[in-house]
DNA sequence: GCAAAAGTGTTACTTGTACACCCATGT
DNA sequence: ACATGGGTGTACAAGTAACACTTTTGC
């Protein structure tokens, strides 16, 4: 077969799956979708579908997580949309055996969201939950759920697919401020805080934390107004600076 | 149309396109092939093919590095064989107008290798050279060439894959041990640093340099004997270490 | 001897870390 | 008054940066 000829290649069908992660009641979650039909029919699945024909990939990443949430993607690529998720190509999944129907090659992508009202079972799945990651990667097979969440691993190769999104975040927000797209557009020094720690699984100090970031020039910048809304004392509100790489970045805790 | 409908989706084609990064007179430079065939014709283009219906996307990149250089490869999950270069998934790009024929969607891959003898011209491609990736993405348009071996930029979107891969593999060795992948199986101190002010652009302190990579746990072992290759007095040989994480990492001047 | 590259020592400076401590609100 | 979270100061440890200096080869 020569390279790039037109006429003999073999056909895919090319997928898109989402990793969609937000910071829930301190906990890292992952949107989840039951799965109405065969093969996996009632496990848990990432949302995704078929790429269209005409639409690139990001494209169809942001078609399919408008329909599954509602949100907009803000690609980092495309001007400002207001309250958009983050939205950035994670990797992709082409084992010829991962879908026991056709030869299916799957560009997973990762979206990072404020934590938000229960998702919506948008189009073809039958239900949709945010999953703790703690729980659905968790290593006792099976015994970590609460009872009837539980339908056993995820469907597919997804379990793969999620550990790597949510590795990819908890490094990523170590050198940029990816962390602020699981905030609010306007959040406090302590929230962001709390998203790294739910984030990382571990506690950072209030006091080095809050040094940090606000002596890191472009980082936050002041919206002007306080907030008392986790109590104590009221605390500056801040939004999302101009700046996407942290340097030098946040030094996560060893194990 | 219903998601994984096996009946209903639209057919594309999927291809692996490789960066192939090493180290030449002290410059990074990138193999590429020339084209013989249309769109593109003549022009130089990152190596690639088809992804076959029965093998998986790092087997199809494994494969063509083969056919292209006779390089093998070692992919870190599959045990180790000797000499083999760095293999790992770049990026994937689908845009609906990247190839003029039809909707290709191209897994690229990136290979990090030690020089090399001048590549062979595999398979189709009429032609192979190591290009220094300052020239071909250089800013002047057409000018910093030597002059014959200029055929304008690289086809398709092949620049920009060429580009994400070089930020890849200059990003990743500030943290990894992934520049030993550029050196022999058997190196010195100087020879590493040497890599690093290539893949950089800059100049590092010969002295800190030696206490950072001799001082890191597990990063370089002691390979036993010495050499004066480099002239000057001779130097311990080592060989890459276990350890694949540099914390702290090694930073990047700036600018 | 001289040049070149490999290594070691030392010092000044920057940054992270672990605290003690005070501030401003809600109850 | 007290609890809660926000924010500042400070001392110590660790790591970087910029050098001077010695070692061992080839020419």
């Amino acid at each position: 077969m020569s390279p790039y000829d037109p006429s003999a290649f073999p056909p895919f069908a090319v997928t898109v799956d989402l990793v969609v992660l937000t910071v829930r009641r301190h906990a890292l979650c992952a949107l989840v979708v039951r799965r109405g039909e065969a093969p996996f029919q009632g496990r848990w699945a990432l949302p995704g579908g078929f790429v269209r024909a005409d639409e690139d990939l990001a494209g169809a990443a942001a078609r399919e997580l408008a329909e599954e949430t509602g949100l907009s993607a803000h690609d980092p690529a495309s001007p400002e949309l207001g309250g958009g998720a983050h939205l950035e190509q994670l990797a992709t999944y082409g084992d010829p055996e991962r879908d026991p129907r056709m030869r299916v090659v799957s560009v997973a992508h990762l979206v990072l969201a404020p934590d938000l009202p229960a998702p919506r079972a948008g189009g073809d799945a039958h239900g949709a939950r945010w999953a703790p990651v703690e729980d659905v990667l968790g290593q006792e097979a099976g015994s970590a759920g609460e009872g009837d969440e539980q339908s056993g691993p995820l469907a597919f190769d997804h379990a793969r697919i999620l550990a790597d999104g949510v590795e990819r975040a908890r490094s990523k927000i170590e050198y940029s401020s990816l962390a602020t797209a699981f905030c609010t557009p306007e959040f406090t020094v302590g929230e962001l805080r709390r998203v790294y720690e739910a984030v990382w699984g571990v506690a950072l100090d209030p006091r080095n934390f809050h040094r940090k970031v606000t002596g890191t020039p472009g980082f936050l910048v002041p919206a002007g107004g306080t907030t008392t809304r986790q109590g104590g004392r009221p605390a500056q509100l801040f939004r999302a600076g101009g700046a996407t790489l942290l340097n030098p970045p946040m030094l996560r805790p060893e194990i």
